[in-house]
DNA sequence: AAGTGGTCTAGACCACATG
DNA sequence: ATGTGGTCTAGACCACTTA
C-alpha cells in the first residue's frame, strides 16, 4: 500500500528529472496540484515535504516553489549498509573478516553500547576489486552470538542480521572526519603511512533506541565522498550533534 | 511571531534535555499531548517532526515514540557561514584574505555559477588562535562587486553581504571527502605536505535557486568533524546527492 | 489587491504494535 | 481488542511575495 502523497511525489519528482520542470522553474501552486491530482492541499504538501528534503525544490512563504535540483539517488538512510549502497550503485564489492574476538568494553563503550562484554570485528571490504574500506565494528554483548554465527565472507552484515534475527538497524550518528593511515590501515588498504583516510565514526540502534554496534570505518582518500543537501528556513531540515568522543582541540559542524 | 507547533517542540525539547523523558523511555501519545497543550493532534505532530529532524525522537506506526538522544545544538543551516558557527559555539576565530582575482569561469564554473566571469577569493580561518581552514571560493561574476567591497578583516562574509544587498545564501549542496595537503596548503594551514584535510566542498544559491558561490575548504585533521543523524522509515529525512564533479575512480555516499 | 505558502483545526479511517 | 501513529480530508486564517 503506497501512501497517495508518495505517489504524488514520485510523479513530480520523474517530470522534474525529465526536464518538464526546468531548474530554477516555479512549480505550480498546491491548490493547482491539488486539483491535478485530486488531493487534499494537506495532501500535496506532505509530497512536496519529500521533495524538499530529496533537496529537489526549495520554498518560502508567499512564493511559489522553486526547482533546486534534478538529480536523484540513494538515500543516507542506506549508508550503514556498505553492501546495500554497493549494490544499489551497481558496483562489485567485497568483503572479508579479518579479526574478530569478544572483550570487556572500555568505559565509554559501556556507556554507548549499554554493555559491558563487547564483540570487536575488523573488516576489510573491497570496491570494484580494491580495498577502500577498513571497518572496525564493535558490537554490543547481545548481538555479539548471532554476528558470530555469520560466515566469514558474509557481504551484507545488516542483511544477514534482519534474516536471522529480525534486527533492524533503524537510527544512525555519524562523525566525518579526516585522519592519517596508521601502519596496519595504511597496509590493509594498499597506501602509505600518513596518507588521508575519510573517517567515518557512528552509532547505530534498533527502533527501540537500544545500542546495536559503534563503528570506525576509515575509506581510502579518493574512493568515497560524503554528500549532504541543506537549506535555511521553510522545513525544520534541522538536525543534530552527538555524544561520540572528540579529541581535546577538535570541534563539530553538526548537521 | 512563533508558531504554536515550535512552542510545543520546544518545551519537549526543554523536557528531554531535562531528563523527564530519559533516554530509551515513552513520550506520551499524541493525543496526550494535544490535550496538554491544547492544540489539534496535527499541530503536535508538526512539532514531533521537528524534534524528529533534530535525532531527539524516533518514531514507528502502532508504537509511541521514544526518546533517542537528548544532547541539542547549531543546526546544519549555519554551516555555510564559518563565522557564525565559531561565534555560536563561543570560540576565538578569526580570517583574512590571501589573494583575490577576477577571471574567466573554467567550463564546470560556469555551468555550476552560471557566469563567464567569477571572483576567485582564497581565505585562511583560524580558530582559537591556530589555523584550520583554508577557504578558496569562486564567487558569480553578478556578486562579485559586492564582495570586492568587503573589508580585507571581514569576519563573516555571509552577513556582511546580506546587510549590503540583501543576499541570502537559502540552499547548499556538500561534497565532503579527505585530500592530501598541497605544498601550499601545507604552508598555509602549518601541517606536512600530504597530510590529511578534511574537504568541503559546497555549491550555494538563493532562495530563487541562483548560484551564488561555489567553494573548496580544507580542513585541517583533527580540528573540526561533520555530525548528521539518520534514521529509515518514519519521516522522510532522505536528501540527495550533487552534480559536483567526481574522480574518475571515487564514488559517493550521499545524504 | 490577489495569490501563495505556512499554520491550525476537527474530524475520519487505516495499518501496525502490544497485551 | 485496544491504542498508537500514519494518512487524508475540507475548511479556515494569516504572513508574505508579487505585481
Amino acid at each position: 500500500m503506497v501512501a497517495r502523497y508518495e505517489r504524488i511525489a514520485d510523479e513530480l519528482r520523474s517530470e522534474i528529472i525529465a526536464g518538464a520542470h526546468p531548474v530554477g522553474s516555479q512549480l505550480p501552486s498546491e491548490a493547482e496540484l491539488a486539483g491535478r491530482f485530486g488531493a487534499a492541499r494537506g495532501t500535496v504538501r506532505q509530497a512536496m515535504a519529500v521533495l524538499a528534503a530529496e533537496g529537489l525544490v526549495g520554498s518560502r512563504q508567499g512564493a511559489r516553489r522553486i526547482v533546486l535540483g534534478r538529480t536523484r539517488s540513494q538515500s543516507f538512510a542506506e549508508l550503514h549498509s556498505f553492501a546495500q549502497w554497493a549494490r544499489a550503485n551497481g558496483y562489485r564489492f567485497g568483503g572479508q573478516v579479518i579479526t574478530s574476538r569478544r572483550r570487556p568494553a572500555s568505559g565509554a563503550e559501556s556507556a554507548r553500547l549499554a554493555s559491558e562484554e563487547v564483540l570487536e570485528v575488523l573488516r576489510l571490504r573491497s570496491l570494484e576489486d580494491e580495498p577502500v574500506l577498513l571497518e572496525r565494528t564493535v558490537y554490543a554483548g547481545w548481538v555479539a552470538p548471532a554476528v558470530e554465527r555469520l560466515p566469514a565472507g558474509c557481504e551484507s552484515v545488516t542483511e544477514a542480521l534482519y534474516e536471522s534475527i529480525g534486527l533492524v538497524f533503524a537510527y544512525g550518528e555519524h562523525l566525518i572526519d579526516a585522519v592519517p593511515a596508521g601502519t596496519r590501515d595504511a597496509g590493509l588498504l594498499g597506501v602509505r603511512r600518513g596518507s588521508p583516510l575519510l573517517r567515518q565514526r557512528r552509532v547505530t540502534t534498533t527502533h527501540e533506541g537500544r545500542p546495536v554496534e559503534s563503528s570506525d570505518d576509515r575509506y581510502r582518500a579518493g574512493s568515497v565522498a560524503f554528500s549532504i543537501r541543506n537549506s535555511i528556513g521553510a522545513n525544520p531540515l534541522v538536525r543534530q550533534a552527538g555524544d561520540l568522543r572528540l579529541g581535546p582541540r577538535e570541534h563539530m559542524f553538526e548537521s
